[in-house]
DNA sequence: GTTTGCGTTCGAGCGCGCTCGAAGGCCTAG
DNA sequence: CTAGGCCTTCGAGCGCGCTCGAACGCAAAC
């Protein structure tokens, strides 16, 4: 993209920021309100996710989950905590197939800690990068609010114009369904 | 989520950081580099998206783009700007319906702009949110690198332990393909 | 004059990540 | 005894956003 320096420029006013505080870190692993065992729809209800997902993510193999008498999942601490883990690396756009791969290394054992780490720093640099794009679009955004409203924007005249160029170019109603 | 407070105290550090200052914002519309008309590899070259990808932009109705006489397309400045502003909407997430509706605002002319400032106000609160749930998987990814690696990180023994207990948990090799 | 290389239209197909529906089991309440 | 409700498995379907292939056209290069 043309753009890219002016977003490394752009998103230095808001820093590389480093690592928080490790306090506020370590309760972001929610520890304290993980129960020692789960059903299918209070996991849900937890991570925010259906327990349709659930049983998805199970199915492709990034959670073992037990079952009671009744067959019913049952979720322990452990299983709760990769689910937590893996929401969040889905979350923050991680690939169903990586996380899949992550998994596997984390069977796989101790020695493949190295390559654990590599896909850990190739994903912040990932989530790096899209905070830095999505930066640049929130002050696109933004502006343009400001300058529409005209109320706090400042040039509103000259660079409204030059701007809305781009929004108030006619179409006509030949908008169609794609498929 | 569990961990919307967290999410809320952790992005503090980051802060809510208002527009960005008017100059760099004002390059970012790329006005410059715009010439009066391009060939359509050109402008994909210069959005870093395929031209398969501008003529389904053209058939959703997103842009209109005029032809030469052989029948090629011909981006116009005012295409291309609104190609602009339509990739970085996609970039920063907006789905392809609400893109269309707001295109088709602009069409209906000066009485949609209330209507087009609440489209832009949600989605530069979308975006928001989005940058938060980033940051704060950031911050996760981060502390795990560094406990990883044992490296930086401080109480790497009593954190690391509890922490890793989500990633570490055993599976076998049940893993297998879904759909 | 044919080959190369770019473009065109159109409809179909794909990969991802769910999301759902069908068919059935167990348990509890009324 | 039956109805409701929540669970199970399994395979199929869906919505999104492209992505591609087929069949073709023009135009310059060899």
């Amino acid at each position: 993209m043309a753009t890219d320096d002016l977003m490394s420029r752009a998103l230095e006013t808001i820093g590389e920021d480093g690592p928080l505080s490790v306090e506020v870190i370590h309760r972001l692993t929610d520890l304290a309100d993980v129960p020692d065992s789960m059903m299918i729809t209070e996991v849900a209800d937890l991570l925010d996710v259906s327990p349709h997902t659930l049983r998805y993510y199970e199915r492709a193999g990034l959670v073992e989950v037990a079952r009671d008498g009744n067959g019913h999942r049952v979720y322990d601490a452990r299983a709760v905590r990769r689910l937590v883990f893996v929401t969040r690396m889905r979350l923050s756009g991680m690939a169903m197939r990586d996380l899949q791969h992550y998994v596997s290394l984390v069977d796989a054992g101790e020695q493949t800690v190295p390559e654990r780490l590599d896909m850990l720093v190739e994903h912040r640099d990932t989530i790096r990068r899209r905070i830095r794009e999505l930066s640049l679009s929130l002050a696109a955004t933004e502006y343009k609010i400001a300058t529409y409203g005209g109320e706090t924007g400042p040039d509103v005249q000259t660079l409204g114009t030059g701007l809305d160029a781009g929004l108030d170019t006619g179409l006509d109603q030949r908008r169609r369904r794609i498929g």
